[in-house]
DNA sequence: TATAATATTTTACGCGCGTAAAATATTTAT
DNA sequence: ATAAATATTTTACGCGCGTAAAATATTATA
């Protein structure tokens, strides 16, 4: 630190010897510049501590290097994990990640978008609400910036999407299922928010019916995000009318089935594959939870290593071409299954 | 939409027909102009679609409207709460919230709050990691910059400080437990990351001399944030060797609890304060997932509403009074019994 | 060492807006 | 209706940096 202060970078070429112009362009990427002025502008700036103005260079760049991350709600460990991973992804590339939760609103998930709008990203990630979003107001954000949904998919929005594939994932685990006792009933809400609720619900039927098993489908009641407790609700209800056909229970997701698994407990119902055991439940997602409830919880693995490279690497393009995606690309990616306690 | 595209300021002020500065008004305080022209200018807002460039105006501006909000890790529910919470009150006083996770780990605290330092916050909420944070490195930060501190305190640095009265909370609880039952035992980690966690020890220790209790401390190993895992291991090995002295635990937190609630269903140990049960089980802060744990978890609930409130209120006054704290502000609140069904 | 290739410097302009001061218009009070 | 108070417009400058083009310096190639 010198007794002058360094305000620009104006200031920071006279202190240190190199031009205005030079200084911008290693602050855009040190590698453009020679190696010996490289490490001249380095000890330079140990001894001065300037920083650029990042205000004054995203008003002049023609792009910047934001990259805007949309998530349902990062009250869900689920999406605050993946969330991570994909910040961590962006950051590598050399970007800056700007993280937004859309906390389970349409307005929420739209002003997010403004929000992005008015800061001009290179690109967005949008994990959209789904069936509550706002598909006009999503669509022409899409238009008007790159956009790679991932997690739910909105027909024909954005220029790519990445997910799950429901049909492979609920068919492992209804096939275990099936395998290890006796078949499962599904376990969900009456009218889900989420896209992939309906690929799962299908997905069960057509796995059922492929085994030549009766698909049997617990449909509760209750609308919004608290999925734990209308599970709960749900599955006490269901528990006191005896409503699941078979001793097992397949979730639509780890959420609705922590709460099934709480209303299972509340009666006294012992669950998992033990012999002494009334109940088997199991999930979809591996939830963070998952693996500490009691029992733990039997569910298939999304594979979010693959979601979240593509995603990026597909936006990084994006940018890179500096053009939108002709044709909109989209893959499923398989899941896994992880056997634990309750089934 | 007019075939015209509005760019900037001056053009919006050609198509509106009223001056730029009047309209620079408009924008940095809408209620700052006469009524007739406010109308005049959302008249034309409504046919032009302008948006004035964030990038321009900060530059420019003296001071940002952006409120800086740093927590340990978005993954944890719990601070997932606090953080929407504090978004909420931050939008509503009309700032821009900018919501970071530090992901546990000290280098991103500060690689956070270099990220805020670019952005030039006028204020910002810092739930800092505790023990593990680079005291020196947050402290240089929160001189150049209003910062408020909140959950977890360190001395001196910051303008004021807002927490839980774990003296009050943890009293309350080993009251409680004391009076319903055989008294507690404090699960806890042998050397915790969190400052509250220590605060929680001695209460605990207090609370239960006072009541003629022998305090009995069952501390884990482990490091890191993983506590369900912690509380997991180090609880299956605590009921295998049999270091509960009595029927009764206190959690040091809701995590913890978790990973000790799925340790005891492992055992085959029932909990709960039934007659037929063999433990109970309490812990801190009402965890979102408390509410669903098998049993259902006992616990404090934290007042965060007059934390979150607070927090805000005093850095709004600090940037309103545009001068930093004379003296630094610390309040704790009271936390209330959550009764459920572990003990 | 001469030449070509590459980096850097110089010079100059523009980005979109905040802000200040003076001149002018509008509203309110008398 | 007139004067005073308040809003708006005009004019002008500055913020800190990107970027382009031409001139110059440095490095690599032969």
């Amino acid at each position: 630190m010198t007794v002058a202060k360094i305000k620009n970078m104006e200031d920071f070429a006279a202190v240190s010897g190199i031009s205005r112009p030079t200084l911008s362009k290693y602050f855009n990427d040190p590698n453009s510049v020679r190696a010996t002025t490289k490490l001249r502008i380095e000890a330079a700036l140990k001894q001065h501590d300037y920083r650029p103005n990042v205000y004054a260079i995203n008003q002049n760049r023609r792009q910047t290097r934001t990259i805007g991350l949309v998530v349902p709600n990062l009250t869900d460990p689920f999406f605050a994990g993946i969330a991570r991973t994909l910040e961590g992804l962006i950051l590598r590339a050399g970007f800056t990640p700007v993280l937004l939760s859309s906390h389970d609103g349409p307005d929420q998930e739209l002003d997010n978008l403004e929000s992005l709008r008015a800061i001009k990203p290179a690109g967005v990630l949008l994990a959209p609400l789904g069936r509550a979003s706002d598909l006009a107001g999503v669509a022409a954000f899409a238009q008007d910036c790159p956009t790679v949904l991932f997690d739910s998919n909105l027909d024909g929005i954005g220029d790519a999407f990445f997910g799950s594939d429901n049909r492979q994932s609920v068919g492992l685990i209804v096939d275990y299922l099936c395998r290890s006792g006796e078949p499962p009933v599904f376990f969900e809400m009456k009218t889900p928010i989420n896209p992939n609720a309906y690929k799962r619900r299908s997905a069960y039927i057509a796995a059922m019916e492929q085994l030549g098993h009766d698909p049997q489908l617990v449909q509760v009641e209750g609308d919004g995000w608290g999925f734990e407790e209308i599970g709960f609700r749900g599955g006490s209800k269901a528990l006191t009318d005896r409503q699941f056909k078979t001793n097992t229970v397949l979730c639509s997701n780890d959420r609705l089935a922590i709460g099934l698994l709480s209303a299972a407990f509340e009666k006294g119902l012992r669950v998992g594959r033990g012999a002494g055991s009334a109940l088997r439940i199991a999930g979809h997602d591996d939830h963070p939870f998952s693996k500490f409830t009691c029992p733990s919880l039997t569910t298939i693995s999304q594979d979010y290593d693959s979601i979240s490279t593509r995603s990026v690497e597909t936006v990084l393009a994006l940018i890179e071409r500096g053009e939108r995606a002709q044709s909109r690309e989209a893959a499923l990616f398989s899941g896994t299954l992880v056997l634990r306690g309750s089934a």
